[in-house]
DNA sequence: CAGTATCCCTGTGGATACTG
DNA sequence: CAGTATCCACAGGGATACTG
């Protein structure tokens, strides 16, 4: 009984961390999330949004993104080549956390460089 | 002038986005984090405390966790063997955002099961 | 415009064995 | 206890070219 507090944690928190993590990990899906957000809603001007993104990696991305319902994906019935994602109801929830990712990696970048960590980095970041 | 509206977005909010998730990225990350956030503090201990980890991945995870200062390494003076992992000040103002994603992927995993989308998932997550 | 198709390379992660 | 070392598989991602 004197054993010292072995904390355990909830498997179930695990388990939605990694959901949430394989959702929205990657490279390129906060950025298309924040683009989307920022109001753009074209493939192309998607695309034009996001410095270094190719076509292949923001169509695989937001096809993942469709699979996981967080955007739709509209054709006009019209003009079959307009094509409009839009979020769903579910991601919007999803706003107010990307704005703090953002925060938080400002954040984290000012300390970065001001620590003179950069060195350690195998893969520096900046 | 009357083209559409062309929305821009912040070079530097897709870069912060891209940091961030370099940072706290892959499988283990968040799962690290948040199992030192429930006050474990020793490698044995966290590693026990999530499930499926192996000493290789958490060993790497932990030094590039503490690469970007969010935790700290403590040897004991007296006991060499005993070593603690602890958050950096600069970690803490992160917690709040772990709190949020584990919701988040709780409420997107029932989401997803909900509707029955598991199907059109490559790599079904559940 | 909104994507596919190919090819190729690297990094992440898993399994297993070993160590101060 | 707290890690390394090795080997290997695969998915994510980049470059480039092509298409309905």
């Amino acid at each position: 009984m004197a054993e010292s507090a072995k904390t355990k944690i909830d498997k179930d928190d695990v388990q939605a961390l990694q959901d949430t993590i394989y959702v929205i990990g990657g490279k390129w899906k906060l950025p298309i999330i924040y683009s989307i957000c920022c109001g753009n809603k074209r493939f192309t001007d998607i695309e034009r949004s996001i410095p270094g993104i190719t076509t292949r990696m923001l169509s695989r991305n937001l096809k993942e993104l469709e699979d996981n319902m967080l955007i739709t994906r509209k054709v006009d019935p019209d003009f079959t080549t307009i094509i409009e994602y839009e979020f769903t109801e579910h991601a919007k929830a999803y706003g107010n956390l990307i704005l703090q990712m953002i925060d938080w990696g400002k954040q984290h970048k000012q300390l970065i460089i001001k620590e003179n960590r950069l060195q350690k980095q195998k893969t520096p970041i900046f």
